[in-house]
DNA sequence: GACCAGGCACATC
DNA sequence: GATGTGCATGGT
């Protein structure tokens, strides 16, 4: 029997198709992207985006020299935006100081190591992290999420209380070790959250429903 | 008007 | 170590 991670990715590409997901123009954007959604619907963030574009803020080196308020203010749709404008300037100072503003030039370093140093920044949390590796730098790591919790717990394959850590690596370990798989994994299960795997739950019409032993249940059939 | 959305850090016990 | 809370906007 195959890991139920790799039938759920199949099963998904099958039913719902290839995503071409993360929208951005450039991994900047993408990064810029990945901590604006931090639990926000992405529909704002689109707006905070727009906003920098419009200001031709979305440059490292021109958020850089932002005064803290007018950061504020361009990304005030995106919700928390006190916290977000100081979790963004912690990024970009790095982002800055280390590679000089140069997403290129933080793509040589490995992924481990990228991680941790992400992980060190404040504001900067497993998801967060792994979003930036996997859609700004094309590192093959797995991002886990709210729904990707919420569907492997409600289907019982993960206990309740299991970690970010447990997660990623009991997926992680039946599927492909290539960016490309787990982008596209990624994207699949947030497309099943976002039309039948939300608080009040669709399952009867989810396509993940197969895997369900015989009978049912997910949690809320 | 209540409830929700692709987290994270921090306080308190 | 575990549990609870603040952060804020916009859509349903």
């Amino acid at each position: 029997m195959r890991p139920v991670a790799h039938e759920a990715y199949e099963l998904l590409l099958a039913s719902l198709g290839p995503q071409a997901w993360w929208p951005g123009d450039t991994p900047f954007e993408v990064m810029v992207g990945a901590v604006l959604v931090q639990n926000t619907a992405w529909r704002n963030v689109e707006r905070a985006l727009e906003n920098l574009k419009q200001a031709e803020a979305l440059d490292p080196h021109v958020i850089h020299g932002l005064a803290p308020t007018e950061l504020e203010e361009l990304i005030r749709p995106a919700g928390y935006f006190r916290i977000k404008a100081r979790r963004l300037r912690n990024l970009i100072d790095y982002l800055v100081a280390r590679y000089d503003g140069s997403l290129e030039a933080m793509r040589q370093r490995d992924a481990s190591q990228l991680r941790e140093e992400l992980l060190a920044v404040h504001g900067i949390g497993p998801e967060t992290a792994d979003s930036i590796l996997l859609y700004a730098l094309h590192k093959p790591v797995l991002v886990v999420d709210a729904y990707t919790h919420r569907i492997w717990s409600r289907h019982g394959w993960i206990d309740d209380e299991a970690d970010y850590h447990r997660l990623q690596e009991e997926i992680a370990s039946g599927l492909p070790d290539d960016a490309q798989t787990l982008n596209e994994f990624h994207a699949l299960i947030v497309n099943v959250g976002h039309h039948w795997c939300k608080r009040v739950p669709k399952c009867h019409e989810c396509p993940l429903r197969p895997l369900l032993p015989e009978g049912g249940p997910c949690e809320h059939l």
